[in-house]
DNA sequence: AGAACAGATCCCAGTGGAGG
DNA sequence: CCTCCACTGGGATCTGTTCT
């Protein structure tokens, strides 16, 4: 165990006058703390002249230099934000640089100050409003280490879980890319099976009539159908009577027309049923489509070119039924569709399982923090 | 200087009534 | 029964001010 004094070289720097604005036209990193968000930071918002960080006697810290926030820790997103510099940058009076002196490497501090940084900002800042960290108090802490040989194994097995996740990142983005891309192919124009949505579709309108049924829906955007109650928690938004309310039914689609875009032609999939308000347009496929195929089409770049062209002009962004009727498709034989759908979904699966592979390496590199530091 | 704070404004997912 | 239109609460975001 030894210091942080003992151990670290530490620096705070400076802000060069704003009043003189050609001090900020260079070309020199200039670091504020708010920038310290990621582990490593090689480009700055703000960059700052020779001439600026000579008349401020800023030094110009080495790539490698641990960096952390000192200023405003009061607040969750400061407290504990630190970063390694992968270039030659200057530091504002807000942030602190560690050099080290002797046996602790940078970015061993850096998975310890991961840890213990939020408790630090929390129990040693000091100031009645703003909560700051000095270098006084920095000084003090103690830190536990082992030997360099420890500290670099450390180290290469934690950038390894780090490049174990960003793979895992470009495996679902490349995923993702590879169902679009075939979606893409299948929902092209083609000259055979030219048809139009509304050859294959029956608008529904059944009403609520003895209010028999409270499972209220909402369409959203971002998720397709949800329950009303657990979008707006404590707020009923559903009138008190909703027997004019539409019934819906598992495969229908509904899509508020006024807010018509990419991914807002939902498909009710979660419920056997439930009621929507009677501003949604409510359609089911007929026997020669499949939902599940249609669903896909509605996320293709063909049907987003058709909707556009459609909207384009109009002040108001709307999608009548008939509007939408009128877009083509094609539609080939039911057993083709299967065969569509069964694929892209086992690619939607297999999206599913990477995203939790992903998260499930995440939760163990937290993990790995809490237990190897002390 | 820059963070928190406060107020203004935008956005989203709705409501309800008028009128065709 | 459908469309249009004015309106709404809450969250997110932008903008200007205050504070240390």
């Amino acid at each position: 165990m030894s210091s942080i004094g003992e151990q670290f070289e530490l620096y705070s720097g400076n802000t060069p006058s704003r009043m003189n604005k050609n001090q900020f036209d260079g070309s020199i990193n200039w670091i504020t703390s708010g920038e310290l968000k990621e582990h490593y930071i090689s480009d700055t918002k703000e960059k700052i002249s020779e001439e600026a960080a000579k008349n401020n006697s800023l030094k110009l810290l080495p790539v490698g230099t641990f960096v952390i926030a000192i200023y405003g820790l009061e607040a969750n997103g400061v407290r504990g934000t630190c970063s390694i510099t992968t270039r030659e940058s200057t530091i504002s009076q807000a942030c602190m640089a560690f050099t080290s002196k002797m046996d602790i490497q940078n970015e061993f501090l850096y998975s310890w100050y991961k840890k213990h940084g939020n408790i630090i900002g929390i129990k040693y800042a000091q100031g009645t409003k703003q909560q700051n960290l000095s270098y006084d108090i920095i000084e003090r802490f103690n830190i536990s280490y082992p030997c360099m040989e420890e500290q670099k194994k450390l180290i290469r097995f934690i950038s390894l879980i780090d490049q174990r996740i960003a793979t895992q990142n470009k495996i679902i983005e490349d995923l993702k890319k590879l169902k679009s891309a075939i979606i893409e192919i299948e929902y092209s124009p083609k000259d055979s099976y030219h048809s139009h949505i509304g050859g294959a579709i029956v608008q529904i309108s059944k009403r609520n009539k003895d209010n028999h049924l409270c499972n209220v829906l909402s369409v959203s955007n971002r998720q397709g159908f949800i329950k009303q109650s657990e979008q707006f928690e404590d707020r009923n938004v559903a009138s008190d009577d909703t027997s004019n309310y539409k019934i819906v039914e598992k495969n229908d689609f509904a899509y508020n027309p006024a807010r018509i875009n990419v991914g807002s032609i939902a498909r009710l999939t979660k419920f056997e049923t439930g009621i929507v308000s009677p501003m949604y347009i409510c359609f089911r496929t007929k026997d020669c489509l499949l939902p599940e195929y249609l669903e896909l089409f509605f996320e293709s770049r063909n049907f987003f070119y058709h909707i556009q062209k459609r909207l384009e002009g109009s002040v108001r962004l709307c999608l009548s039924y008939e509007e939408l009727c009128n877009i083509p498709i094609v539609i080939p034989s039911i057993e083709k569709q299967k065969q569509v759908d069964l694929h892209l979904s086992k690619l939607a699966q297999k999206i599913d399982l990477e995203m939790k592979i992903l998260q499930f390496v995440q939760q163990q590199k937290t993990y790995l923090l809490h237990q190897m530091f002390i």
